[in-house]
DNA sequence: CCCTCGATAGAAAGCGCTTTCTTTCCTGAG
DNA sequence: CTCAGGAAAGAAAGCGCTTTCTATCGAGGG
C-alpha cells in the first residue's frame, strides 16, 4: 500500500542504509547512486515515515510554539517571525526541514501543560513559550518541572515575553522590558500635566500584567501622584470598552487612561466617544506593544512599541542554535515610547 | 535514561501489551489491574512516546491546520475555533487527546506544500487548510494531488474557506459565499447613489479575490453602472494605503472605495484622511469580514460579517469526525452585510 | 464432576527507519 | 606485483509501541 523505504532501495538497487543515507545526508555516497536513489524517490513518490525516523532517531523535527491568544496579532506577529526564522534554518538533519507549530493554550495553565506533555510525547526537537506566565505557584511549579523533562530529554526550550525559570539554567530567555515602557508611558502623561489616571490592566496574576502594573507605579511614586482607579480584565477590546465605565464611575474626572494594550485601549477610545468624551480632548489614552493598526486608529495611539517580530525571529533562532544557551541567557529586549495623537495635555 | 513502556510494565508487574491496553482503553482490564498500571505510570513519570506509538498503530494524533497568515486576525479567529473544537472532542483512542497545530504558510505556495509533505510525514490525523487558495494550474494540480494522497493514507482533509478540489470528493469542504457577500454590499454602496466606486482587491490568482471581486462586478452590471478603478495588493493595512493614492489617481472623482477587507478598510482610510478627504463624508469605505476591531473604528467600518469562529468550530468538527464526509461534502457559509458609519450617501 | 465459554493477561511479531559494525572494492605506495 | 588503507555499500540490530494470536483461570451448564 503505502511505499517504504524498503520500496525505494529495491528500486534502486541498493540497500535501505544507502537510501536513509542519501535522504539524511550526512554519510558520503557516490553521485551516481544518490542519483539513482533520488530517481527512485520521485518515481515512486516516497515519503518518509516520520514518526518511524523519529523513532529510530530518538528525536522529530517537530518544534512547537505555544502561545496564549492566537487571534491576538501580539502573538501573531511573533510567532509567524519565529516560524520563519525556523524555516530559514534548514541545518539540521533530514533536510533539516524543522515543522515549526503553533498551539494555542488560550491562556489556561492547563492546556499549557497539555500541549507540553504532546510535544514531549512527539519528541519536539524545540519549544518556545511565547507570552507571560500565569503566576500560580503551583503551575509555575508544574511547568518548572515539564521544562526540566523536556530539556533533559534533549528539547531545546526558549521563554520569549515571559520570565526565566528560576530554577532552570536549561531554558533560553526573552523577556521585554515591561516595567521600564510602563514606566515611560507613565511619565509621559505625568510630563503632560495628568494627576487622575486610570489603569486598565490585563488579567491578574499574570507576570505581564504585574510588571506593566508595577512600572506604572514607580512612575507614580516617583512623582508623588497618587494612584488612580485600576480594573483588571483580559486583554481584548470589550475589556477596555466595559472597564471605562467603571473607571469613570470611580473617578468621573479622570484626564487619562493607561490600558494594559492597544486592543484594550481601542475598546477604552470607544467607550469614551460613546460616553461624548473626545479623545484626547477630554481624556488622554495610551497603548502598549504598537500593534499595526494603532497607527491608523483614529486617534492615532500613544503607546509603547515592543519589537515583536525582531523578538519573534530571535526565539525561532535560539530554538534552532544547537548550542548552549547564552550563559544565563537572559536577554532583555526594550519597549520604546511612541508618542502619537491620543495623548495631551488635560484641559485647563 | 528515559522511561519506556516497558518499565512501567516491570514495574506494574504485567506485561507490555497490558500497559498498553490500560493506555489506549480499549480493550478489557481488570479494574486493580490497570489501577496498578496507573499508579507505576504516576510514579515513573511516564510519558508516551509519540513517535513509537504513531509508528506501531500506524496514525497519530496530529492535526495539521494550515493558514495563510497567522498574524491576521481572520486566520487568528478561525484557527482558534478550530482549535478548541478539536481539543474537545477527547473521542479517540489514546485518551484521544489531539494535537492541534496550526502552521503559517504565508500565502506562499511551496511552503504549503512543503508542510502538507511534513504532515504526510507525521501520518497527520487531519488537515485543515484554511483560506483562499492560489489559482495556478500547476500548484492547485499539485495541492490536489498531495491532498488525494493524504487522504488515502487515512488522513481527514478539511476545506475551509477554499473551493472543494475538482476531482476529489474525499475532502469535505466549507465556502464563504464571498460573492454574494460582495454583491450585497456593493448594492448597498449603489442603493446609497454611489456611482464611482473603486475597488482594491486582495493579491491577483486568489480564489477569494476573484469570488469578491465577480460579486462587486455583478452587482456593478445589473445596476448599468461601470466599473470603477481597481487596484490588486496583499490583505494588509498598507496595501490599501497605497491603493488609495493610485485609485484617486486614476479617478479623483470616486465616491466611494471597496476594500478587499476590513485591515485594508482600514488603510483606505487612513490615507484618505491624510489627503484631507473624510469618511464617509467625501468617500465611503466599505470592508469584509467584519473583525472585531471593525466596530470601533471611526467611522465604525461598514462591511460583510462572515462567522468566522463557527466556521472554525464547523471545520474542527469535520476534522475529528470519523464519519464520512456529508454527500459532496461543501457547506457555504454565508456573510451577512454590516452596514455601520463608514459608507453614506454621495455628497449632493 | 468435566467441559465449554467468557474474561483477562501474556507472547511475540512486526511498524519503517537509523546506525554501528562489516564487507567489498579500488587506489596507490612499496 | 603485493598489500595497506580508505571510500562506499550492505547486514542487522534495535528504537518503543500496538496488536494479533494464545494461554490461563473461573464459573456455570450438562
Amino acid at each position: 500500500m503505502t511505499v517504504t523505504l524498503a520500496d525505494v532501495a529495491a528500486r534502486a538497487r541498493v540497500s535501505p542504509a544507502t537510501v536513509s543515507r542519501v535522504l539524511n545526508g550526512n554519510y558520503p555516497v557516490a553521485a551516481s547512486t544518490r542519483e539513482r536513489v533520488l530517481r527512485a524517490v520521485d518515481e515512486l513518490d516516497y515519503v518518509l515515515n516520520g514518526p518511524a525516523s523519529a523513532l529510530a532517531a530518538a528525536t522529530s523535527d517537530l518544534v512547537g510554539v505555544l502561545v496564549n491568544d492566537i487571534a491576538d496579532p501580539f502573538f501573531g506577529i511573533m510567532a509567524s517571525a519565529a516560524q520563519s526564522a525556523i524555516g530559514e534554518s534548514a541545518t539540521g538533519r533530514g533536510g533539516g526541514e524543522k515543522l515549526a507549530v503553533v498551539c494555542n493554550t488560550g491562556g489556561s495553565p492547563e492546556r499549557e501543560l497539555t500541549y507540553l506533555t504532546l510535544l514531549q510525547r512527539q519528541r519536539a526537537a524545540a519549544v518556545i513559550l511565547m507570552g507571560g506566565a500565569l503566576e500560580d505557584p503551583e503551575h509555575l511549579a508544574a511547568t518548572a518541572g515539564k521544562l526540566t523533562k523536556l530539556s533533559e530529554a534533549g528539547t531545546r526550550v526558549v521563554l520569549c515575553g515571559r520570565p526565566p525559570v528560576p530554577g532552570d539554567a536549561s531554558a533560553a530567555a526573552l523577556v521585554f522590558d515591561n516595567r521600564s515602557g510602563a514606566r515611560q508611558l507613565t511619565e509621559h502623561l505625568l510630563g503632560l500635566g495628568h494627576r487622575r489616571i486610570g489603569y486598565v490592566a490585563g488579567p491578574t496574576d499574570r507576570t505581564t500584567t504585574r510588571h506593566r502594573l508595577e512600572g506604572h507605579r514607580e512612575a507614580l511614586a516617583a512623582a508623588g501622584v497618587a494612584e488612580g482607579p485600576t480594573v483588571h480584565g483580559p486583554y481584548d477590546r470589550s475589556s477596555g470598552h466595559e472597564a471605562t465605565a467603571e473607571l469613570l464611575a470611580r473617578d468621573p474626572h479622570l484626564t487619562a487612561v493607561v490600558a494594559a494594550n492597544d486592543t484594550v485601549a481601542l475598546g477604552v477610545c470607544a467607550a469614551l466617544r460613546e460616553r461624548g468624551l473626545s479623545v484626547p480632548g477630554d481624556v488622554s489614552v495610551a497603548g502598549f506593544d504598537d500593534l499595526p493598526f494603532s497607527t491608523d486608529a483614529v486617534p492615532s495611539l500613544t503607546t509603547v512599541r515592543l519589537p515583536l517580530h525582531e523578538a519573534g525571529v530571535r526565539a525561532g533562532r535560539l530554538a534552532m542554535s544547537t548550542t548552549e544557551p547564552p550563559a544565563d541567557g537572559v536577554e532583555t529586549v526594550p519597549g520604546e515610547l511612541v508618542v502619537r495623537g491620543s495623548t495631551a495635555a488635560p484641559r485647563g
